[in-house]
DNA sequence: CTCAGCTCCTGCGGGC
DNA sequence: TGCCCGCAGGAGCTGA
């Protein structure tokens, strides 16, 4: 599921379709995803235009011109597809035509001048909400998230004392999100890998140098993964409109019983489950 | 406050 | 083929 690199592989596959656009109707077609809607959702969107599409961690921002903001979660199945798209600039991009409505197509954003927004979520750990823009940093979702990783508050010393103490593994605390905001699963057992430090590794006890080690390989990862995801952008491959999921290539994750790929290494990835998720690692290069 | 464990929901792939 | 089990990229809640 989406973390941070997807989410904004979506944002910026949604943008050309969405910013400066107004919603002539919005479809809702349950009335909820994890938790209900909020009240008249459908007629609160029908009529509004789009300002800017923005991100927040995992959140998609969808600032409207009635002062509002519709914030959109992908949960860990989903999906946005864009169809109807007039004149892409780079070819092949989008459906023209609209595809098939499928199972699980939750709401359905028709947009003025044809284009299309499809949400599908299957397991509907997905979520939406309408709140006034003005507060927006004051909404419950977003309130205590900590800082984007990509961002400026977000270095050696700020996580070095978030860490300070901490007994949990550093896998857990990496997934904290009110530590740092954006990563899941996939991403820390990546920057982990590429810091040389063991997902099972006390919080609290590592040194300054690995702490700035894994701040700088954080964004690495981070920025590696965007930069992939925007070359999917202009895959004539990705033309099912379908944004967001794309093929990675992960060093250790989803690996177990590889080869170590870090030079030099002669381990071999495992797997261990950690608070319920799966960890890979490389015992013999993190510790 | 900290932290482990459980929970929501559906789909898919592997093993028998 | 069909069935059962484990697992899946998130994150809120409970209770020790």
């Amino acid at each position: 599921m989406p973390e941070l690199p997807e989410v904004e592989t979506v944002r910026r596959g949604l943008a050309p379709a969405m910013e400066g656009a107004v919603i002539a109707r919005a479809e809702v077609r349950r009335p909820d995803l994890r938790w209900p809607f909020p009240p008249r959702m459908g007629a609160r969107l029908t009529g509004a235009r789009v300002l800017r599409l923005g991100r927040r961690s995992k959140y998609l921002l969808a600032d409207l011109d009635r002062g509002e903001t519709l914030i959109m979660h992908l949960g860990m199945s989903g999906r946005m597809v864009v169809s109807g798209l007039a004149a892409p600039h780079v070819p092949g991009r989008f459906h023209h035509d609209h595809p098939a409505p499928e199972r699980h197509d939750h709401v359905v954003l028709h947009m003025e001048g044809g284009a299309r927004i499809t949400f599908n979520d299957a397991r509907r750990f997905g979520a939406m909400d309408l709140t006034a823009t003005d507060a927006l940093e004051a909404h419950s979702w977003l309130a205590t998230l900590g800082p984007e990783p990509l961002g400026n508050g977000f270095h050696a010393g700020y996580l070095h004392a978030r860490l300070a103490g901490r007994r949990m593994p550093v896998k857990a605390a990496l997934l904290d999100q009110r530590i740092v905001a954006g990563l899941g699963n996939i991403y820390v057992c990546e920057a982990l890998h590429r810091a040389g430090i063991s997902p099972k590794r006390a919080a609290g006890r590592i040194s300054a140098g690995r702490i700035e080690r894994l701040t700088e390989v954080i964004r690495a990862t981070l920025r590696d993964a965007i930069d992939a995801g925007g070359s999917s952008l202009r895959d004539y491959r990705q033309a099912d409109g379908e944004l967001g999921y794309f093929q990675h290539s992960f060093r250790v994750y989803g690996r177990e019983g590889a080869p170590c790929p870090a030079p030099g290494c002669s381990g071999t990835v495992r797997r261990a489950v950690q608070s319920g998720r799966s960890s890979f690692w490389c015992p013999g290069c993190q510790r």
